[in-house]
DNA sequence: CTGAAAGCGCTTACAG
DNA sequence: CTGAAAGCGCTTACAG
C-alpha cells in the first residue's frame, strides 16, 4: 500500500509506531504517502500479531445510576491516559451476567477486565477459567485471588454515623441493608453504621431493608421508618448511598417534614445530584478518580505481568457535611 | 487446536459458528472438545479475516451528564440485541476531539460510529474522509449527509412554552440560550420558545445565556433572571434542560420563592433526577429508547449496505406534567 | 538503516 | 458432510 508511494516495505511499520532508526528524509516520505492515501493501520491485524488490543472492558451494573456513570468517566479518562480503549459491560447486577463477563465472553478482543460485581460469589470466581486479567472494583468477592479496590466501607460508615451523634440525635436510623448474600457493601456500611452506635453507647433505632440501591427503595424505606416503627420516627437517617438518601429526601419533603431539622439525612457517593438538592446531601465522597486510576494502574501491572500477589487497594474517602446536616 | 481432540479440521469452525450441515455425533465430539479445552475463538483473527469486529463505539460529551448516561445504557442493551459491543468515547464537547472522532482513529477496530456531537461544524464533517458508517444522535450538523435521529426540538420547545402559557403565567422566560456557533439544539429550542410565545400573543420575558448545560450554569442563570432583570422576576421559566432546570429550581429554593407557586419550571430530557426532586420537574420527555433502538437500526442499515439516502429520522417525545408547573 | 519471509488464528471458497 | 489451502494486514526476528 503506502509502499508502493513511499518506496519501502515495513520502513512504513517503523514509521508508523514510532521506531528510531529511520532516516529523517524516508520517515518524511512515508509520512507524505501515509497522508497521500489516507492510510490507517489496521488494528485487527496487529492485534493478531501483538496477542493484545488496547481495549479493556469495564463491567458494571448500570451506566442509568449516578455513581457508575461517574466512575466511569473516569476510567475512561485513565484508560486514555494510557492509550486504551474501554468498553461497557451491563449487567444489572444479574448473576447470570455476572458469571458471563467473568467466563472470557470477551477473550482475545479484551487485554483486561475492570470489574463491579453486585452478585457475583466466591465460588462462581473461584470456577472461572478464562485467564484475562481482571481487577475488581469494590470488595474483593469470597476469598479470590483478584486485586482489588475499594474505600474503607466500615470506617466511613462509621464517620458518617459519627457525624450524626456529634449532631445530639440519638434516634439514628439506617437505610439499605440487604438480605442478599450479595450485599457485600450493604453488609460492611451497616457494620460501621453499628460500630459507631456501639461506641456512642446508643442502640440503633432502626434499619430499613432495600432490595436495590435505588432511589425508589430509599423513598420507600423511609416511609416505612415514618410509619412502621413502634418507636417512632427517627431524628437521623443514615443512608447507605446518596441515590437511597434522595428517595429518602422527597418522602420527607413530600410529608412535610424539615430536613435536617426534624430528620437528619446523610448519604454516601457524592454523586452530582446530592450537591444540588435542596437541602443539599451531606455524604462520604470516596475518591473516585483515585479509584480509576488506580485500577487502572492495577490492571497495567498484571498486564506487564509485574504484579505478583493480588492487592487490596484502599482508595480514599471524607465526609462532605452540606445542608441536609447542618444546623 | 480442537481439532486434535476432535479429529476434524475447520469442522470446529463449523461447529462454532452454529453451520447446519455438520452430523450430529461430529458436532457432539467437537463441543465435547471445546469444553475440554476451553476453546474460545481469537475475535482479532476472526475480525481481521472477515473485515469487521462487531464493535461499535459511541462517541458523546460525557458519561456523568445523566442524560448521556440514561442514552448510553439504552444503546448498549439495543447493540447487545445484534451481537454488538459498545465502546465509548468521551469528548467532553471538545471540538478538537470531536475531529479526531470523526477522523477515523478507530478504523479498523470498530464496524460503526453513533455520534453525539456538540461543537463539531459542518466543515468538518464535510473533511472526513474515514469511511466507518456513522450516524449522529442529535441534530444534522451542517448540510452533512449522514444519517441522524433527534427530537423535533422545535416542536417540543413549543410545546413546553405553550404549557406555561396555558397555565395562565404571562412573564415567561428561557434559559439555555448558547452564542457558540455550534448550539444547535439550544437554537432549535429557542426558536420554539419564540414561536408558542408569539402565538400565544406574549413578548419573552427574558433569555439567559449559559455556556453549558449543567447544573451550575442553571443556578447562575436563574440568579441573573431574578436580580438582573429590569422588568423584575419571570414567573415561569423554560430551562432547556432538566439539569439546568435543577440548577436553577436549587438558586429558587435557597431564595424561599415557591416552586410552582411564584415561578413555575420546566425542564427536558426526563431524566431520573427530575423525577425525585421536590418539586418534581416538569420536562419534556425525548423517547430515549426509540432513538437507541432507531440510531442502532440505522447503523445496521449502513453495515449491510442496505441504506440508501442518508435519514432523517425523528423520534418521538412528550410533555409529562409534574409538580413544579402543578396548580 | 532497510528488505524478504514467516506467522498470528481465523474463515472462505474450492475440492472431494 | 469434511479436508487442504490461501489470505485477511500486520509485526517480528533475521539478513544484508
Amino acid at each position: 500500500m503506502a509502499e508502493r508511494a513511499g518506496v519501502s516495505i515495513k520502513t512504513v511499520s517503523n514509521v508508523v509506531n514510532g521506531y528510531p532508526h529511520v532516516s529523517p528524509e524516508t520517515r518524511l516520505r512515508v509520512e507524505a504517502a501515509i497522508a497521500e492515501l489516507r492510510y490507517r493501520p489496521n488494528l485487527s491485524a496487529r492485534n493478531l500479531r501483538q496477542g493484545r488490543s488496547g481495549v479493556i472492558a469495564l463491567a458494571l451494573p448500570d451506566l442509568a445510576i449516578p455513581y457508575f456513570a461517574e466512575l466511569a468517566t473516569r476510567v475512561i479518562a485513565a484508560a486514555d491516559q494510557r492509550g486504551w480503549t474501554v468498553l461497557i459491560d451491563q449487567t444489572q447486577g444479574d448473576r447470570a451476567k455476572e458469571r458471563l463477563v467473568v467466563s472470557g465472553i470477551r477473550a482475545h478482543l479484551i487485554d483486561g477486565l475492570l470489574f463491579s460485581p453486585l452478585a457475583l460469589t466466591g465460588g462462581d470466581l473461584a470456577a472461572r477459567v478464562d485467564s484475562t486479567p481482571m481487577v475488581l472494583l469494590g470488595e474483593r468477592v469470597g476469598r479470590s485471588p483478584y486485586d482489588h479496590v475499594a474505600v474503607d466501607n466500615v470506617a466511613a460508615a462509621e464517620e458518617a454515623t459519627a457525624h450524626l451523634v456529634q449532631l445530639g440525635r440519638r434516634r439514628i436510623a439506617a437505610i439499605g441493608a440487604q438480605k442478599a448474600a450479595a450485599g457485600v457493601t450493604a453488609r460492611l456500611r451497616l457494620r460501621g453504621f453499628r460500630h459507631a452506635l456501639a461506641k456512642a453507647g446508643l442502640t440503633e433505632h432502626a434499619v430499613a431493608h432495600v432490595a436495590a440501591f435505588h432511589r425508589a427503595d430509599g423513598a420507600t424505606a423511609m416511609a416505612g421508618l415514618l410509619t412502621g416503627s413502634p418507636a417512632g420516627p427517627p431524628d437521623a437517617v443514615f443512608c447507605f448511598n446518596d441515590t437511597l438518601a434522595l428517595g429518602a429526601l422527597r418522602t420527607l419533603l413530600a410529608r412535610g417534614i424539615r430536613v435536617p431539622d426534624d430528620i437528619a439525612l446523610i448519604g454516601f457517593d457524592d454523586i452530582e445530584d446530592g450537591r444540588y438538592a435542596t437541602p443539599a446531601l451531606t455524604t462520604v465522597a470516596p475518591d473516585k478518580s483515585q479509584i480509576a486510576d488506580v485500577a487502572v494502574d492495577l490492571l497495567a501491572s498484571r498486564l506487564s505481568g509485574t504484579a505478583a500477589q493480588p492487592k487490596e487497594l484502599v482508595a480514599g474517602h471524607r465526609l462532605i457535611v452540606r445542608e441536609s446536616t447542618l444546623h
